[in-house]
DNA sequence: TATTTGATTCTT
DNA sequence: AGAATCAAATAT
């Protein structure tokens, strides 16, 4: 099932760790392929110095700004390109970076390597992903307990002061099998 | 208008 | 440890 605007109008650092197990899904011309979330980040509000929208509303942070379920994709580095899905109510800039998927077994690790991998680049900023039209986020009933979810400080944000330290990065245990399945 | 930097990755 | 590579932010 695609999910809807609903799911992502909800505090960011819930939506990022609910997004772990669910799949992102790509759409193009050669055939869609489908990966499920491992790891994510939280970047929430102006106050936040790690997230973009701390600058203020600028031409590129602008689609933080508004209705959530929407892709925001930058460049980064010159080369690398990262996706993020906006979160929360308009007006209020929030954001979830897809970091690391998993597609059958193989993990692909990395905001620059997964946009590579999934063929997405800017001109899929501001696409609505939850028209399900060339890419979308999915739940295929992959259940994921806290207890199988690390959290961890965000990555390469060293620059954001006390806001570096925050435990806003999320990551899908993978030396733990057979965790039980439970709702908490 | 010029310089610095960065939600990265790959090579040395 | 450093390069690649450029848009956006910041300094001049």
């Amino acid at each position: 099932m695609v999910l809807t605007r609903p799911y992502f109008l909800r505090p960011t650092v819930m939506v990022a760790r609910s997004l772990i197990g669910k799949y992102l899904v790509r759409h193009n011309g050669r055939g869609t392929l489908a990966g499920k979330i491992i790891e994510v980040e939280a970047y929430v509000g102006t106050s936040d110095k790690a997230c973009h929208a701390a600058k203020g509303r600028t031409a590129r942070t602008d689609v933080m700004f508004g209705p959530p379920g929407v892709a925001y994709v930058y460049l980064i580095y010159g080369m690398y390109h990262c996706l993020n899905v906006v979160t929360e109510r308009e007006g209020f800039p929030a954001a979830v970076l897809i970091r690391a998927v998993e597609v059958d077994g193989e993990i692909i690790d990395g905001p620059g390597r997964l946009c590579r991998a999934f063929d997405i680049d800017r001109s899929l900023n501001r696409l609505d992903l939850t028209a399900k039209q060339c890419l979308w986020f999915e739940d295929r009933g992959v259940c994921v307990s806290r207890s199988q979810i690390n959290r961890l400080p965000r990555i390469g944000v060293d620059y954001a002061g006390e806001w570096a330290h925050k435990p806003w990065r999320f990551r899908l245990r993978t030396d733990e099998k057979d965790v039980v399945c439970r709702e908490d």
